[in-house]
DNA sequence: CTGAAAGCGCTAACAT
DNA sequence: ATGTTAGCGCTTTCAG
């Protein structure tokens, strides 16, 4: 190995090493079949001897394709969009391509901006999660794009992957039923999310498939942080104080009504129980831990990526895939059904 | 804005709609002053038209600098690093540069490619936390790096930037004593990792400087997971009944050792008091509150990409940036010396 | 099997 | 103020 004098090498100083033209070495390093075998050895030795290491820039630019994916998340930070960009990080890795990764942190303009770097990047594809209105820049340029949670019912007609919603959701009510708890206080988003609605419509489906007035449920909006769901779980006790059960729309709410619970002098699950809905990594160790509906984070992300990956031309434009939740039994559930089997909450990962 | 036919618009289509040459219109493109105002407005006017976006491959390979930087994580769903990401993210952002994360996995192998790819990225440098034994392969290309984190502890001849543990550490025992736990008990890393060394050195010498036998501390050694913790905690409570107190290394282990209380029949704080490292979301919300050392995760990404961004080429090699750690109180430790004001464990983000 | 040459989109001399 | 030209490092015809 020598050390590389003043440029790093490129496949002009390894053709010259090896006493090859440039093609030749083109050739030797794509591992193309039409070259001697003393040729090949030459170059690959000099190329080893040298460090050299392939322009990506310079491929990208002659190919068309630069071997990298866009990622655009409302915030890397949140451990759920972690376990995204860890699926789509480790799909990537095994088909060699990089993943350019972004964080809007929910402001619209600063998304714009990311979309605006990917495109100059020449990303071969986007996987996006979107909190702007229109995805106009997107399409434009014909960006390969696919949708990832909730952002992608503001627009059918691009594809998407995210978690079955309705599936999760009917999991919920069907276990919560299961417990006993057949009239669960909803904590929801905001009313002008889309999957709010979505939300409300499955429980409403499933209060009437069981006879129950679907009117009779009580409802708080939040904001889908641990302080909004702390402050509805308030409302909610002041509301009715026999309160018995609450369904969160995400586990930081559902982690919030707990401490609201605690706070209110009330046990979990002993005088409230409480379903998550996301299974971030903090409801493990949560006391009681949250028992909730995971969402699958990192096929999401795996998927999305594979997807791309794929080449999806042949998929049509507003394809979705709705991958399955999952119920991750904790202990916030109190079994209304059995109350000799009262169920104490354990620390499960 | 009209539709693109077939190809994306290049510069040349640009200068030609513009009626002006390439370089005229590269300069307009460039915000350049040597040119006049109608030309500029042409080109800017044709520019827009045609929805043209500069070709970052093209930009990068002409000028030596692709406007990426590499950020390689021994995982990215794991929330501490998921905050590191989101440090330089927003950093970079402000900088428009554009960072490639990748996630090792903890797997030597997987970050020698991911490094590799870096190197074909061409990116303009790297920041790294490296599971590996060594780095020849980085400095080998003179490609600019920051280690992060402990890593950094291995390789005293490269830049870093990490949490000041032994300023957090201490900030630590400090305040174990000031609530008087003199003789906590510690669970650290295993014995191969550099930073148990360190963190045991700084509780020596605190010990030291209070007349504390530190060998009188009990001492285990676990991986840094929850179930490391909790087994851990469970050899600990077997040694010593009247255990009394726990500094964990990470917060991870000290969540873990929690269960293992409550698992014990035991009570948190009451009965042991628990001290974390790392200020993790999920220590929020456990019961009680993880009070906890919390390293500037998100500074230490910030800081990296800012390094990077300046041009350190006048840092001297091997130089250490060390970011001070802050004191999270929740509620996992009970006040010995004041027993009327035990502390209650409050959920605060 | 190998070499010469064109060109991806852009910038930066160098001319005019 | 503007146009011309020469590459950046690579892949890919096209000849030989």
């Amino acid at each position: 190995m020598e050390t590389v004098s003043g440029h790093r090498p490129t496949i002009i100083d390894v053709a010259k090493r090896a006493g090859v033209s440039k093609s030749t070495a083109a050739r030797a390093l794509a591992g193309a079949s039409n070259i001697s075998d003393s040729a090949r050895e030459q170059v690959l030795r000099a190329a080893d001897a040298l460090g050299y290491t392939r322009n990506a820039l310079a491929v990208g630019m002659r190919s068309g394709r630069s071997g990298m994916l866009g990622l655009v998340l409302p915030d890397i930070a949140n451990p759920f969009w972690g376990e995204v960009a860890r699926g789509a990080q480790d799909r990537a890795a095994d088909a060699d391509t990089s993943i350019l990764i972004f964080s809007s942190n929910r402001c619209a303009r600063k998304e714009l901006m990311h979309l605006s770097t990917l495109m100059r990047a020449r990303v071969d594809g986007a996987i996006i999660n979107s909190v702007a209105d229109s995805l106009d820049d997107l399409d434009r340029f014909g960006l390969p794009c696919i949708l990832i949670g909730s952002s992608a019912e503001r627009f059918p007609d691009t594809c998407s992957v995210g978690s079955d919603i309705v599936q999760g959701v009917g999991l919920g009510m069907d276990y919560l039923r299961s417990m006993g708890h057949e009239r669960p206080a909803l904590i929801v988003g905001q009313p002008t999310r889309l999957a709010r609605a979505r939300f409300l419509r499955v429980v409403h489906e499933h209060c009437v498939e069981h006879d129950i007035d679907p009117a009779v449920l009580l409802i708080e909006n939040a904001d889908y942080t641990v302080e909004g769901g702390r402050f509805a779980m308030q409302r909610l006790l002041a509301r009715n104080h026999g309160l018995l059960c609450v369904f969160a729309a995400n586990d930081l709410m559902a982690l919030g009504a707990m401490s609201a619970v605690r706070e209110a002098g009330l046990r979990c699950p002993e005088d409230v129980s409480i379903l998550g809905f996301d299974g971030i990594q903090a409801g493990a160790f949560a006391w009681p831990g949250l028992t909730t509906i995971e969402k699958p984070a990192r096929q999401i992300g795996a998927q999305a990526v594979a997807w791309l990956l794929d080449g999806n031309a042949d998929a049509k434009p507003g394809t979705r895939v709705h991958l399955p939740c999952r119920l991750i039994e904790r202990g916030s559930l109190a079994n209304l059904c059995d109350a000799s089997a009262r169920r104490v909450g354990s620390v499960k990962g």
